[in-house]
DNA sequence: TATGAATGAGCATTCATTCAT
DNA sequence: TATGAATGAATGCTCATTCAT
């Protein structure tokens, strides 16, 4: 048994933290061994580098937003209250030093590289899946699948203008415009 | 007046370019003026700072969205017609190298450090204006914005996506939600 | 005749504040050329380098100092009023801004390479020259040499110390020790 | 412990021959690393600044002052014999390159930003304190304070006068007047 | 497993200077 | 006479990474 002052696991929260708020390209290594309380040669013998690190810090996040947020779908309780519940949460973690949405954030900074395409891309199936299992308990599932994909760019759009100029009300509109779309009909997609 | 060789507009359109698609952050001095043709000093003659290139840059790609996209809306066709075409104007800058929106990616960049949160603030509050006024021809002031909001959230999440996987599904699914919006009932901002 | 909006003298008086003050090194031109209300190559345009420059401003400080300070002992007033005298305006200089001598701050900060090695030769001959003349009115060529040079040495020493912790004690005990000296006998120079 | 090349104090004893020789402005890091075997960046990887390194460099000019020339007073001879020790000791660092002292061409350099001001005056009471100790042997508390002074006045305009035009007469004749400084009666000091 | 030492490449920025106008 | 444009060289500094221990 490993005898570590810190565990992996708390390097990977303490970097998603950071690269967060920072972003990837802004955080330094230095940064991040300084936080947890280890050297920079110490941080890369965990991880081979820095875009390694930042592999293992998506799939942290990936994981923690799972259980945090996507399994509230299977609670047992009605299916407005999961969502509200969902959405709380998803806005909670955004409004934390006004970060805003980790995986927008890595997208829109490191999209023209495609480095971290499966990463992301992986996140965001992740959160489709959840959502239109979910939302099968109520609509079609071509229905579902169309009401989770305006649920999730809604959310986006709104923690951009969030990020933007830090007005709450962007998330407050947002939530109440998500659980709204739960009674008014929609058109069916045009794909 | 002594000659130059390139105009510093000509510099401030490569700059958006660059900076659009790789990243404030992520583009070095040493790049744009490779790109300009110039040294790095003399790139540094006409804008003081990286910071003021910057933010140069942003005043550019303001006035040329003014231009390009947001004048449509005082052209003498129908509104339907104006709307479809701006949004084909937005998208199709969006598409170009797969940059997606300037602003968000710029927020979401450098939303952390504010420093360029007045000039993205104006960005923003011309694209409401110049969207508000445009819909205030069919809608009560009130819906007109809530409508603008709406639409800008939705297209700022739409884009993220694309930018996420290069879908332009994405994006042909965004400019028909928003030319559908023009017709079907919204509910009253619940401010 | 020329219609400068600033005279060679008023730049030259300018630069010797500001070399005074910041040294020369630490002096860009761009500093100099700000204060004088001129561009970089407008400067270049009148002394061929920043050397040239500092050349120039060596000669006027030379030139003031000569009329400032030095002349005063051909004033028609007892010995001990015009020394007195003599020393409250060279100490007066140094008080500016706290500056020192900038004599002395020149031949320490760029004393290695000799490049103005003449000029502060000059000054500091000009220097005992008239003050060797003024104290032959009362001493022998000889002991008025030695008493120059001790002056001399004191004034520069205790400049040095007021500048390192602008305690103006040091200058008016050196102003005294100055004074005094024509009084006490001195042991003839042992060269 | 991993190896190192070149001993911290080796670097500082390094650094303080360039600084003294060139001036703190202008000595690079570049020069500095150079001269140490090693990289700019393994430099800055032990002094986290120029300044830090400068700092450092003071501090150990410090120590060694005091262990090649105050420590001198500590000696087990007569009072003149130690004073003549310290003093060739302290010309013969200046007579090095013609460098001056260290002292006070950091002072006359760096003095405008009070930026190592606290090392500096460090220094200077260092010497006072010495002298003023060794001095006390033969005179009151006031009137060794008084002689330690004037000693280091004369001592630093000397010096000064030395780095102007590199004549070894000026450093002999301070040796001499400051041995005479034992032997004949000053007035006391008129704060 | 963990770290201090060390580095090459790169960064934004400054500077004295040149040149065409 | 005067200047804006432009530059090569250099500066202090940061960064991700390697390596011996």
């Amino acid at each position: 048994m490993p005898k570590q002052k810190i565990t992996k696991d708390e390097i990977l929260h303490l970097c998603w933290e950071i690269f967060h708020r920072e972003g990837y390209n802004s955080t330094s290594l230095q940064t991040v061994a300084a936080a947890a309380g280890m050297s920079k040669a110490g941080l890369l013998h965990h991880f081979s580098n820095k875009e390694g690190l930042m592999r293992a810090v998506l799939g942290y996040a990936r994981r923690g937003y799972q259980t945090y947020v996507l399994d509230v779908a299977l609670e047992d309780t009605p299916l407005e209250e999961r969502i509200a519940k969902m959405l709380r949460r998803q806005l909670k973690l955004g409004r934390i030093e006004q970060r805003g949405c980790f995986f927008a954030n890595t997208i829109l900074e490191t999209g023209q590289d495609g480095t971290f395409k499966p990463e992301l891309k992986h996140f965001y199936d992740d959160w489709m899946q959840a959502m239109i299992d979910l939302l099968s308990e109520r609509f079609s599932t071509e229905e579902a699948a169309e009401r989770a994909y305006r649920y999730f760019i809604d959310y986006e759009g709104s923690m951009m203008l969030y990020k933007m100029d830090g007005d709450d009300e962007h998330l407050q509109r947002c939530a109440i415009r998500c659980l709204e779309m739960l009674n008014i009909p929609i058109k069916a997609p045009t794909t």
